[in-house]
DNA sequence: GTCTATAGAAAGATAGAC
DNA sequence: GTCTATCTTTCTATAGAC
């Protein structure tokens, strides 16, 4: 996406349409999602979403990869010389104690995604792909931490599925319950395990 | 559901289109269901389907109740007087380390049912009570551990939290990627966390 | 590139016979 | 209770003018 120049612009129409899915996902979700609700998030025309997509299908597909590239870079990550302090930063940008509504929505927007990779290939490589990359984030974070003498000698990767896992299953309780004092508890208590395990 | 005594009963027709409807989402989705497709999976024809629920809601209420008292059923917990043991009991139900094929097209179906609680009210309530139901029942498995003397005296909800958010996010990445090792992982860093946090 | 109009298929739902 | 046939609405997608 990032190699055309012209393709993250403000205000072209390819973006303009991936907004207007945005806000159509956001209001009907996936399994209510029609070209006719986009449409009605569009300032153009129905027919005009179908001069620059294919199908419903090959715009759902742009859509996942512009999602999924907001996504990751709303979590990108800058190391600092504190790996306990990196840990963290990456923790309180994918599980935020106090979400804005824009990231509880762009949140429930991918777990809504995320789960049509229950039955979409597609969808599926994606997001392994995404929890892939998480988890090389945390793993080099731990690594960094163990080579300066900071953290204990754990397996790296090990913990890192682990702090993966709970920041997902977190995710998903807020998305889809009201059960908010579950997600607070899961990271206090994420936060002393992490301390309990590798602070030496 | 079990206060009617035939409604459980195999063969009822109820009880049929609350399987061919278990069947049509296996195959297409939450997003790729309908009616035509129920029918499908279906003996009978589908305007049949609209003698015994008044609306395709209404049967997706139904069966929101029938898929969430199978699971909860599955996952029905026998105490024993070792609390470690039933807490290992509980992890192996949620997250079988070798599930079936039927235990994986389960919670898939699972996973995919909730992401409806992104948007759907109904489903949020259900959800919500799903996860209340699993932390009481690690809360007090805890606290029995606690009592005994055999646990160490930790905020037992604040555990049984993350213990629920580990498992539903490695369940969720065992739906929704091939990412097998990442659930092994999460399971094992989940046992030794629960050993060095608990045991005294 | 965008529009209006509409084709054609699939959706949810009902009528009426048996 | 179940069937076939059909209605209406909504859907995806295209045609053709501008």
């Amino acid at each position: 996406m990032a190699v055309d120049p012209d393709a993250d612009e403000r205000g072209s129409t390819e973006t303009e349409i991936m907004e207007a899915t945005y806000r159509a996902l956001c209001k009907h979700g996936y399994s209510g999602l029609s070209i006719s609700r986009i449409a009605d998030e569009f300032e153009k025309s129905k027919s005009s979403l179908y001069y620059h997509y294919d199908s419903k299908d090959d715009l759902l597909v742009a859509f996942l990869t512009f999602a999924v590239d907001r996504f990751e870079a709303s979590v990108a990550t800058e190391r600092s010389d504190d790996p306990m302090a990196d840990l963290e930063g990456v923790i309180e940008r994918l599980l935020p104690l106090r979400p804005t509504d824009e990231q509880r929505q762009i949140q429930a927007l991918l777990v809504d995604l995320r789960s049509q990779a229950v039955t979409d290939e597609r969808f599926r490589e994606r997001f392994a792909d995404i929890d892939e990359r998480l988890v090389t984030t945390l793993t080099e974070v731990i690594e960094r931490g163990i080579e300066r003498g900071t953290f204990n000698e754990v397996d790296a990767t090990r913990v890192a599925e682990h702090v993966l896992a709970v920041l997902n299953g977190a995710m998903v309780a807020r998305a889809t319950t009201d059960r908010e004092a579950a997600v607070a508890a899961a990271r206090v208590s994420l936060s002393s395990y992490l301390d309990t395990v590798l602070r030496r």
